[in-house]
DNA sequence: TATTATTTACTAAAGATGTAGTAATTGGAG
DNA sequence: CTCCAATTACTACATCTTTAGTAAATAATA
């Protein structure tokens, strides 16, 4: 397994925008993220080389030069992310999590909507 | 504004256990932690302090004996957390979440039924 | 090619987190 | 009241996180 801890914000800040782009720079990811996660260019480097470490990035020397790229899908960190969200917040419960999502007045109507059409979606291909 | 940050997972233990228990000594909560949570009685001690210093647990000292009791409700504690979890993983949409609640497959049959039985309700209070 | 800019690798330091020990005080059992 | 147990207040310390600087290597440009 890849890895499993959760991530910070800027951390996935970082790979969100791996995950968009691919293979890249530092560079382009520092020049590209959002405002309020801007840092030194240094700072971003060293954030990077840590999700090497943790697993979440793979580096690869093109020439003289330090290329990475993601070594996990976002669909699966998304998983283990929600998973460990849901254990500590929603003893594990992901109905629990839902139940709360439509009581909290969290979705519009047009979210509502949406949902509706996923759960149709789903027991259609069930049946 | 009680507080903002994303607590740990040992935090989040310990406040569920003062929710559930109303006020009360540390020595309850640290011989009621789960297992896994268990540590040593001073360890549960910094972090019922620390969680004071954080604003989520209120202190009172009743003759010589310290009691603690929690400084903001659950629900409010669960839409900070969720608020910041849906910002961080999935660009603050709720809808996003529950979409991929449901297509994750994290939800099982009955979930999904008692899903809809939330929906059919919030539509009828709102028509 | 000489000079400037960028990138890499390494180091550092402050703050947060996780874990717990100790000294002093207070509470409880005889 | 005396002695043992529990509690409080304080301290400690390793690790992780956040932030970034610096020196050396490499690339780009005049």
């Amino acid at each position: 397994m890849p890895n499993s801890q959760t991530m910070t914000p800027l951390e996935w800040e970082i790979m969100k925008l791996f995950w968009k782009q691919g293979k890249t720079s530092i560079r382009k990811i520092a020049d590209k993220l959002p405002e309020s996660y801007q840092r030194a260019y240094t700072t971003i480097q060293t954030y990077v080389e840590r999700l090497v470490d943790k697993g979440l990035l793979k580096k690869e020397k093109k020439g003289k030069i330090n290329l990475y790229e993601p070594a996990i899908r976002e669909q699966t960190a998304l998983h283990h992310e929600t998973e460990s969200f849901v254990k500590r917040a929603f003893n594990g419960s992901f109905s629990r999590l839902s139940g709360y999502l439509i009581k909290s007045g969290k979705l519009s109507e047009d979210e509502i909507e949406e949902l509706q059409l996923l759960i149709d979606h789903y027991r259609e291909k069930k049946s």
